[in-house]
RNA sequence: GGUCCCAUCGUCUAGCUUGGCCUAGGACGGAGCCCUCUCAAGGCUCAGACACGGGUUCAAAUCCCGUUGGGACCA
């Protein structure tokens, strides 16, 4: 069998949405697997409504969440030539006639057909009129097949019968002279060699559209593949109404590309019971048979619960790495600068378990940087008050005992200090916590102070005591 | 309107090809308990589905037909 080739053919009428790339995911999972070649094609042909921001948008999106393209990115718009060749080509080989019907006309006469109850496809008129060039306003329509049926043996769905009379002479090239959608798609593919053709199954019943044109044109047809869509959780399909549908939004909302592939995938496709999977595990285990037939609600919860997941299990250093420009935008630059990558990987670790995002890691990461820190009022106005003064004194003094930190004896001293006061270990460790990081929520506290290390928390600790006594 | 696709917990899904192992499994979310220096994380437990109606069969979530309900495309 000859070597996969699969495409990737989004509009650049926006952003790349979710859809797009679970598209796009399927089809270079596939490639990745038969060693096959994954191509990307920008199927600009509406140039009304296509932009050079879109196309951007779209390589930017691939390239984020890692999906590298073998050929192209190539667009119709530097194609037009071949879609006329191949258009006249249908012409000469009597598959397509010129048509001189106005669109004024058609519209007319097929609400005519409409209400008498007759199918609104067109007529046949200007099929037999043996019109040998155009003859001003004139559109090229494929002849096509009116009897028989066009079976699709889909790769997903199965086999899917239409019965050719259903089929319309569809316009291939416009009185403009650009070529339409179905025309293109189809002399795209075939030149490109195209061996599995998977797409959205919005485009499930222009299949049998596009087959009897493959054969005019003499090419070998391609497998078909038709996913099923990604809707929004009332039922409809996902679009911008539903919130957030731009892949690239989810990375500004600090989402992982890794979580969101394997959010991605496991939309319409599974293996078993399992929920997380490598790219390699993914590689290896894709395939059509499990992919879902049916439609799936877009689930933003189970998407954060992945996210979280993927951050406390990926490298810290990693997510360090990936945190830098994060914390840059939240405007701690030069105290970024000041630290050593180990420390940064040292206070991902820290905060990993309890943080979804990257956008709440930044949040829960500030007060570590910066000799000093600021308290929250509410935190300050129940934590550090005179009353909590003697007892914060007495365990700076002990800790200032030891010349170097050590967790565990530190933690032993502090709980001494308890034991010998009578209270509970909540009663020391809410003021110290505070005084430590500003908060009243925040990792083991002797594990804030190892990050801190033994000066700074020292420091901290009587700059408390100094907010005590004042309040 | 015509054609086509789809239908298991609220959601993602396993199971359906090759009926019995299904008193339908897992995950997210929800509820509760445990752990605990706070917040999380983690562990355990619970609630929660085969759209409906007919067949076929000793036996159907699984096969067939219909109904209903979603969706897509064609203009």
């Amino acid at each position: 069998m000859s070597q996969v080739r699969v495409r990737f053919a989004p509009s650049p009428t926006g952003y790349l949405h979710l859809g797009g790339v679970r598209t796009a995911l399927f089809n270079w999972l596939f490639a990745r697997q038969q060693n096959g070649i994954f191509i990307l094609r920008i199927e600009d042909t509406d140039q009304s409504r296509s932009t050079d921001d879109s196309i951007q948008a779209i390589l930017d999106g691939m390239r984020w969440v890692t999906l590298d393209w073998d050929e192209g990115p190539f667009r119709q718009t530097e194609r037009m030539e071949l879609y006329r060749d191949h258009a006249m080509r249908l012409f000469e080989r009597g598959h397509a006639y010129w048509c001189i019907c106005s669109p004024d006309e058609l519209e007319t006469r097929r609400k005519e057909a409409e209400t008498k109850g007759l199918s609104p496809k067109y007529d046949g008129r200007c099929r037999n009129l043996g019109l040998t060039k155009p003859i001003g306003e004139a559109a090229l329509r494929f002849n096509a097949p009116q009897d028989g049926q066009t079976v699709v043996d889909d790769l997903i769905k199965g086999r899917v019968v239409f019965d050719n009379h259903i089929l319309d002479d569809l316009i291939i090239l416009r009185s403009n002279g650009y070529p339409t959608y179905n025309f293109s798609v189809v002399v795209d593919d075939a030149l490109m060699g195209i061996t599995h053709v998977v797409r959205g199954d919005d485009h499930l019943t222009n299949t049998p559209r596009q087959i009897p044109i493959f054969q005019a044109l003499g090419f070998p047809l391609p497998r078909f593949g038709h996913l099923p869509m990604i809707l929004g959780p009332d039922k409809a399909r996902l679009s911008k109404r539903h919130g957030a549908t731009s892949i690239m939004a989810y990375r500004d909302m600090g989402y992982l590309p890794h979580a969101m592939v394997n959010y991605l995938v496991r939309l319409g496709w599974s293996h078993g019971d399992q929920e997380l999977f490598s790219r390699e595990d993914l590689i290896e285990k894709f395939s059509w048979k499990n992919v879902q037939t049916s439609a799936a609600v877009f689930n933003p919860d189970k998407l954060l619960w992945l996210n979280a997941e993927y951050l406390k299990t990926s490298p810290p250093d990693q997510v360090a790495q990936t945190l830098v420009p994060l914390l840059e935008q939240a405007g701690l630059t030069n105290e970024v600068r000041a630290v050593s990558t180990e420390w940064l990987a040292q206070l991902v670790v820290l905060v990993k378990e309890r943080t979804k995002t990257l956008i709440e890691m930044v949040h829960w990461v500030t007060p570590y940087f910066g000799e000093v820190v600021a308290f929250d009022d509410e935190a300050a106005k129940k934590f550090l008050t005179p009353a909590h003064v003697p007892l914060l004194t007495k365990l700076v003094d002990r800790f200032e005992a030891f010349p170097t930190f050590s967790k565990q004896e530190w933690e032993d001293s502090f709980k001494k200090l308890v034991e010998e006061e009578g209270i509970k270990m909540g009663q020391l460790a809410q003021p110290v916590r505070v005084a430590m990081t500003g908060r009243t929520a925040s990792p083991g506290l002797f594990e804030v102070m190892e990050v801190l290390g033994r000066d700074r928390t020292l420091l901290r600790l009587r700059r408390g005591i100094e907010q005590a006594s004042q309040s």
